[in-house]
DNA sequence: CACGTAATCGGACCGCGGTCCACTTTGGCG
DNA sequence: CGCCAAAGTGGACCGCGGTCCGATTACGTG
């Protein structure tokens, strides 16, 4: 299951949080469109997983033409990151207005640690979802949904009162949360998921102590 | 260019460093088709890109059936992986066996700032092939060259003394020199050379630094 | 040198991602 | 309501990665 079946479907423009102007009005049409291709893809991606889903198959599954897809959506790694800008904005909502730990309210290794589980804990659930849309290239890095984890890692260094260059810390920090590197240790690796939290909160201290002089 | 033209273009059916019993002798006129691709595979994405090469198109230049290509390299991937496995080689003889302070004879801390070093060079100059060979998933943590550079950083971590999970401290540390963290780093978000490297020196230092009890 | 066999080769073939453009629909406006 | 430009649509089409299998070739053996 990539997302929750209860999630209303509401995506507009794969604009994530920081939605700022944008909302060109959409033809009702191309909104219908929209949402039946999501449902479409969401349901074929729970059935035969990521994988095993191509494009046509979304695009017969929602009645629609295939050049209707890639209209909407670029191409197939713009559908993956489509579908997982539900789910994601879920957890945006949870770290920027949910209750502490995740929450605003409790110091800021309190909330680092309680991100790096929702990271974790995200990366197992929606895995393939997550490989099938990183692609290669640094494309990963440009989905408008990581700056907003950037800002909000950074956001808690610099809270921290952390010294050094906070920019590049916050870049470590979330690459060692890479889903794929995750995935690799958890899978082929074999190292248990509690291990990986205790990794991360050690590297958090690490990175919260202070350097020496 | 993605690898030095002088370069003997040696490769054994991709086995890094580590190299193993393998060397089922292989049928003479294989290993010339071998040479004959990862020749013409080289010249190819040299001159056009890693990007603008196309497996017929390679396969032609080398006067083989296209069938032979994916015989031998398996994908795609495995062709540029393949290519990669000649520098890498290089590097690693360099951080094994070369002088210091990348080689052994130097203090911990400086072999893990000249491996640092070391590693962003080569992302950059063979930021267009790497990407190519990165692929989706967890393909890139299997290379064979990449168990090589954990056992080499774990081990200078150990050397160094550090306590706490060194496994995991050292994906950390190799995750934040992943290549395309590296060039989204450098070319989208525009931070200078210098900079990643005292980024890096930074993280070494906080690694290295023992935790506080 | 002739033979058998097992590895290797090559190119026809397939499916999918992605493009293109002639046609249809939408919604604002007189 | 009828008209029109713009937005949207759909499916034919293309190129490439990857597979498959009959033909071919290299090498050990007598």
């Amino acid at each position: 299951m990539a997302t929750s079946p209860t999630t209303p479907l509401t995506a507009l423009p794969s604009s994530s949080l920081p939605m700022a102007a944008a909302v060109e009005t959409e033809r009702a049409d191309a909104a219908r469109n929209r949402r039946r291709l999501l449902e479409a893809a969401r349901a074929l991606v729970a059935e035969h997983g990521a994988g095993g889903v191509t494009m046509e198959a979304v695009a017969a599954a929602a009645q629609v033409g295939k050049g209707t897809v890639f209209r909407r959506f670029g191409d197939r790694v713009g559908l993956m990151v489509a579908l997982l800008d539900l789910s994601e904005r879920e957890n945006q909502e949870a770290f920027m207005f949910g209750p502490p730990p995740l929450g605003p309210g409790a110091p800021p290794r309190d909330r680092l640690l309680a991100f790096g589980d929702q990271r974790m804990r995200f990366a197992a659930e929606h895995k393939d979802v997550l490989l099938a849309a990183e692609a290669c290239g640094s494309r990963r890095y440009e989905h408008p949904a990581r700056a907003v984890l950037v800002l909000h890692v950074g956001g808690l260094l610099r809270e921290a009162g952390v010294d050094g260059d906070v920019e590049l810390l916050t870049e470590t920090l979330l690459a060692s949360l890479d889903v794929a590197l995750l995935a690799h240790l958890r899978d082929t690796r074999g190292l248990a998921d509690d291990r990986l939290r205790d990794g991360w909160a050690q590297l958090v201290d690490r990175v919260l102590a202070p350097v020496a002089a």
